[in-house]
RNA sequence: GCCCUGGUAGUGUAGCGGCCUAUCAUGAAGCCCUGUCGAGGCUUCGACCCGGAUUCGAAUUCCGGCCAGGGCGCCA
């Protein structure tokens, strides 16, 4: 009665055999007298036939026939039969199965299905129900082929980071995940301690303390497929809960941990794709990223730079630039739409509408004109001099049928509205092909950023990252990178700080008071101070990859069981209030709106 | 906290002041059918997110909520 293939791999050559499948009922054609049944599991369909005027010797026909009536769709039965050819003329070439067919000679079912709440099968975009529906029943939605062959795509790409982790010396450590809440950072996910009522334990971040007091250690190549948590809203991108492919080593500078992770991506590539991917990957200085691109993670596959032009443009007449450039700060930029990606096809129309995106993103307008063969064509190119749109022609590289747009205002603000309307562009003109994975390394971070809003000195990437500059200097640099792909960061790697006294003064810059240092990270600085090596490593954003790689729109594509939105589970219901008793063990009040009288507490 | 988009049978949709007793597909139930393949044919069943307002009349307009998704903030 145990299955001998599954419904994915009977073909030609096995015509004759006597099989036993199990599966689910997808469709069912009943032709009044002979029934096809299109049995599915994970790895393909298998076509069943019923024909009561062609059944071989020993076979049941009624108990065959009564069985078949209780296979309500997506039902898991058990079904043995004899591998046949199809009848000539009726194969199926869409299916690779599709040459044969087994003619039952026996027929079980195993666990009745109620009439599943969507259709399943392998669906175009546009007949998939909602999200909601698919979160609520995730297990159907996973018997879908392409859910399915989402996870085992993680699978792979999960197995074979490891294989190449473990054949490069680096073992994999769990770190907790009742750790220690830190102030930094995310919001924290507590757990409460039944044991010490009152105190709590924080669900990790991200490994981060651990891995760099397992180098400590002496664990020197350190790599984890490690659960992380971060209680922020979310995105198409990040969810609370992901998963992180986390890396440490001892004894390394920037480069190394670069090259590791290009070992690894090609290795990857050549498991998966059976490709080589071009390494070393492509290294973009953060200022140029941001200058030319508009974002600290730009993406690469096309081009669309942004070029100053503040110093041409001063030159002209025109109000708007006077304006705005007579203002400390200010700065104007342009952009070339080339006629050969399409600039010469973008019309008034979609022009109008560009500028209703760019006012969207905070700027008051956007300028624009056209190259013309030997100049530039707009209504305001009038006060524009001769030597200024020759000046403006060279600098954009202008040539006829060029869309060339102006943003003018702070140049901050500038700056990423031009990366926005980049982005835009390149969706809108179709240069983003999914099928192009273009990695960059962003380097030449600084070590620290100040919050325009508050005016808080923040860390760039975050507090462990080694100074590359001494830390009272004007810009201080880190040695710090990010992994970028298409678009997306992917992770940030560094090498991190070994010497407690320069944790310590970085603390100490980034304004936290010496008694929280002590309360927070005084455990870690303590274990610097025990001969920590010199390390460094880098954490990749797992689900964004793998969603990335298979062209996902979002993470919760390539999660099993994601949380919606609002971080709830559709399919279990959490976050749920818990029993008055469990909370008392607890010795936790809850003050949630409804759950208690305020007045009560006092 | 804020902005945008959307909520119509189990599912996916059309309709956007009266042609609505609400379209179509799929589904479910039943019948017919011996080579289909997301089979086909016939019959039946099944829905306007909630509350107010405007109006002779609201699925449709307005206000307030709720729900879902995308984004901003946030995410060291």
């Amino acid at each position: 009665m145990k299955r001998t293939h599954t419904c994915g791999e009977l073909r030609s050559a096995d015509i004759g055999k006597d099989v036993c499948v199990q599966g689910w009922v997808r469709f069912s054609r009943d032709h009044g007298g002979v029934e096809f049944i299109d049995l599915a599991d994970a790895y393909g369909i298998t076509q069943l036939v019923f024909d009561p005027e062609d059944i071989s010797g020993g076979t049941d026909k009624d108990a065959i026939s009564e069985a078949l009536r209780s296979f309500t769709r997506e039902s898991v039965v058990t079904v043995r039969g004899t591998v046949r050819k199809r009848v000539e003329g009726t194969d199926d070439p869409k299916n690779k199965t599709g040459e044969i067919e087994i003619l039952m000679t026996y027929a079980e079912v195993l666990n009745r299905s109620r009439t599943p709440p969507f259709e399943l099968g392998d669906q175009k975009e546009s007949v998939l129900p909602g999200e909601e529906i698919r979160l609520r029943y995730r297990y159907l939605d996973l018997r879908r082929p392409e859910m399915n062959e989402a996870l085992r795509f993680r699978h792979s790409f999960i197995r074979a980071a490891r294989e190449y982790l473990d054949k490069s010396g680096f073992i994999e450590v769990e770190t907790p995940m009742l750790t220690k809440s830190t102030p930094e950072g995310a919001r924290d996910f507590i757990v409460p301690s039944r044991v010490h009522p009152g105190t709590f334990y924080a669900l990790p971040q991200s490994p981060q303390l651990f891995k760099q007091m397992l180098m400590v250690g002496s664990i020197d190549k350190y790599y984890q497929v490690a659960r992380c948590f971060r209680d922020e809203d979310s995105r198409a991108d990040r969810q609370p809960e992901f998963t992180q492919l986390d890396t440490e080593m001892s004894f390394v500078g920037m480069h190394d941990i670069q090259d590791m992770i290009e070992g690894l991506m090609a290795h990857i590539w050549m498991s998966l794709y059976g490709k080589r991917l071009e390494t070393p990957f492509e290294r973009i200085n953060f200022d140029d990223a941001m200058n030319r691109y508009g974002s600290d993670k730009p993406d690469l596959r096309y081009g669309l730079p942004m070029v100053p032009v503040t110093d041409i443009v001063r030159h002209a007449e025109y109000d708007i630039f006077q304006k705005v450039l007579s203002k400390e700060g200010n700065a104007v930029v342009g952009l070339n739409v080339k006629a050969d990606i399409a600039g010469d096809k973008i019309g008034r129309n979609e022009v109008d509408r560009l500028i209703a995106f760019i006012k969207k993103t905070g700027l008051g307008g956007m300028t624009w004109m056209r190259a013309t063969k030997d100049s530039l064509d707009s209504n305001i190119v009038k006060y524009f001099p001769q030597g200024v749109i020759t000046k403006l022609r060279e600098r954009l590289d202008a040539e006829e049928g060029d869309l060339i747009l102006m943003l003018a205002g702070p140049e901050r603000t500038v700056l990423a509205s031009g990366g926005m309307l980049r982005a835009k562009l390149a969706e809108d003109l179709g240069l983003t092909d999914g099928n192009t994975f273009k990695f960059a390394w962003l380097v030449g971070c600084p070590m620290f950023e100040i919050d325009p809003a508050s005016g808080k000195k923040d860390s760039f990437h975050h507090p462990f990252v080694m100074p590359t500059t001494p830390l009272d200097a004007d810009n201080v640099g880190g040695a710090s990178f990010d992994l970028i792909l298409n678009g997306s960061e992917l992770g940030s790697g560094s090498v991190r700080i070994h010497d407690p006294e320069v944790q310590r003064k970085v603390f100490r810059m980034l304004g936290i008071p010496e008694e929280k240092i002590e309360e927070n990270f005084g455990f870690f600085l303590e274990a610097l101070g025990y001969g920590a090596p010199p390390h460094g490593g880098i954490a990749l954003g797992l689900d964004r990859l793998v969603s990335i790689l298979l062209g996902k729109e979002s993470i919760r594509d390539v999660i099993a069981f994601p949380k919606n939105k609002k971080a709830q589970s559709l399919l279990d219901g959490s976050p749920q209030k818990v029993d008055d008793e469990k909370l008392e063990e607890l010795q936790i009040l809850s003050i949630a709106i409804g759950d208690i009288d305020i007045e009560d507490i006092e």
